[in-house]
DNA sequence: TTATCATTTGAACATTTGCTAAAATGATCA
DNA sequence: TGATCATTTTAGCAAATGTTCAAATGATAA
């Protein structure tokens, strides 16, 4: 036993490594950084203006009330998580939700969010 | 028009406002603050631990390697997003999932993870 | 009631984050 | 080709975050 003369030891050490290693199979560095690019709410603001149409940086600028550097600055930390696409169109650069599970993500977290509320 | 002399501007006022009032309807402080709550590496493992059974933050001490006093501000902090629930069971306070809402949360943005992965 | 134990709290510090300002790209169109 | 324009990049600073250490709770069991 491992947890000879230790009175807090719930769990012993094989059921702690056991559960490190699924936490590890999670990709939980992955997982936060990705709910890390969501975490903030210029970020999350800018992703909410794209949820309907694809939009050229100095809009999203105006909408959400941030610099053009500024903005630029968080698109490519959205780009960086594969939550957004842009393509060049002209002079501009338009972004774009990813994909799919961005919509989900969000979705789920309001969810969670409006629940609250109603408590 | 409000976009006279200006060459950028591709939407006009009111559409952004329009797409102002949208984005503040969704809540996004709140969703933000639940998705920062989410995005940091040591919180989401911890939540993770708490997948399949109640530990105490002992336990989840041990199995994220965090000091118990890390370990117990980061719990205050996902008890804030009502993220975690705590009961007293002698001694030890026992933490566990709020609710199914944060398995799907976790699980949409594991989807997404797991996409990129296979790009 | 008192001592003990698990957890929480508060303060301090190092690190990370997000913004601004200015310069650099790099595609477009004349 | 050269000028212009939208966007990106770099550097620097202020604010927010995460951890540690020490002290404080607060329930329990003796």
């Amino acid at each position: 036993m491992s947890n000879i003369g230790l009175k807090l030891i719930k769990l012993n050490e094989t059921e702690v490594r056991k559960l490190q290693e699924k936490i590890e199979s999670r990709k939980p560095k992955m997982v936060a950084d990705l709910f890390k690019a969501m975490g903030n709410e210029n970020r999350l603001k800018m992703l909410l203006s794209l949820l309907d149409k694809e939009l050229c940086v100095y809009d999203i600028s105006g909408v959400v009330g941030l610099s053009i550097s500024a903005v630029s600055h968080q698109l490519s930390h959205l780009k960086n998580q594969d939550l957004v696409r842009d393509r060049r169109d002209g002079k501009e650069i338009y972004y774009s939700i990813a994909d799919k599970h961005v919509f989900d993500i969000i979705n789920e977290a309001q969810a969670h969010v409006c629940e609250e509320d109603c408590d």
